[in-house]
DNA sequence: TACGTTACTTGCAAAAAGCAAGTAACTAAA
DNA sequence: TTTAGTTACTTGCTTTTTGCAAGTAACGTA
C-alpha cells in the first residue's frame, strides 16, 4: 500500500466542537467527496472511473478529495500494474462503513425529490 | 406561516445528475446546513440560538442557509411574537426525515471519530 | 515517429466563505 | 429621556475554495 502516512491523527476532534456531525461534515462536508465514496461503492476504482462519472467532477478537485480521504483513512491507494503505473482506489473498513450515511441519504431523495433513481436501480449497480 | 412561497419546484432533479446522492448534496452539501438541521432537532427555533451553538457559524451564511432550507420546503418560519417581531423556525415533515442522515453521521463518527460525543448523549439533548 | 491513454499538476478567473461592522425595531434600565 | 441591550438580520471587504482549461510525465500501440 501506498501514500498511506499514518499521522495518527488521522481521525480525531480537531475541528470545531466534539459533536459526530460537525467532525463528519469537516471531512465530507462538500459536494464532491460523497459522490467519489458513491461510486467506490459501486466498484469504480480508477481515477478516470471516478471522472466520467455524469457529475463531472474538476479533475484538481478529485485529486485533492482522494488525498483528503487517503489522510482520513478512509480510502487506500494501490498499484496494481507497475509499467506503465496504475492505481486502483478502494475504500477501508472505515470509508466502507459510510455506506450507512449515503444508504440514508437516497432513502430521502427517493421519498423527496422525485426523478432520483431508486435505491434498487442503485444497488442494482452494485458489486 | 410566513415567506414560504411555493414555487413547485423546491424539490426535482434539476442539477447535475438524478443521483438521490448528488440531489441530496446539491442541497445540503457544505459545512454548515446539516448543523442548522441539527439544532433544529435539537429543539431550537431561534436565529440567536442557531448563532450559539459551539461551531459558531458565521451571521451571514446563517441567514443564507435559512434562506435555502426555506427555499427547499426543508423549514418553515413563524413570527410567534408581534412587538417586537420574533421568528420561529421549525422543521418540517420533509426536515425531519433528515434525521436518518443525521442519525448515520453520529454512528460513523462515534465508531471512527474519537473523542466526540456519543449517540446517547446527544438524545438525551433533544425534546 | 506520431498519437493515445492514465494520472495527475498548474494557472487563473469566478464564486463562496469568513470576519467585522452596521442597521432596524423594539424593550428595559438610569 | 437619553443610554444601553436584544433580536434578526444586511453590507462591505478580504481570503479561501471552486471550476475550467491547458499542460505534463510516463508509458503503450500503430
Amino acid at each position: 500500500m501506498i501514500d498511506s502516512k499514518n499521522t495518527g491523527k488521522e481521525a480525531s476532534v480537531d475541528g470545531r466542537s466534539p459533536c459526530p456531525v460537525a467532525c463528519c461534515l469537516d471531512l465530507l462536508g462538500d459536494k464532491w467527496t460523497l459522490l467519489v465514496v458513491r461510486d467506490l461503492l459501486l466498484g469504480k476504482t480508477t481515477y478516470t472511473e471516478f471522472q466520467k462519472s455524469p457529475e463531472g467532477i474538476p479533475t484538481n478537485i478529485l485529486a485533492e478529495r482522494l488525498k483528503r480521504l487517503l489522510a482520513a483513512g478512509i480510502i487506500e491507494k494501490s498499484e496494481y500494474q507497475q509499467r506503465p503505473k496504475r492505481y486502483a482506489y478502494r475504500l477501508t473498513a472505515k470509508g466502507r462503513d459510510l455506506r450507512e450515511v449515503l444508504s440514508s441519504m437516497i432513502d430521502w431523495g427517493n421519498k423527496y425529490i422525485p426523478g432520483t433513481v431508486s435505491r434498487e436501480q442503485i444497488e442494482a449497480m452494485m458489486p
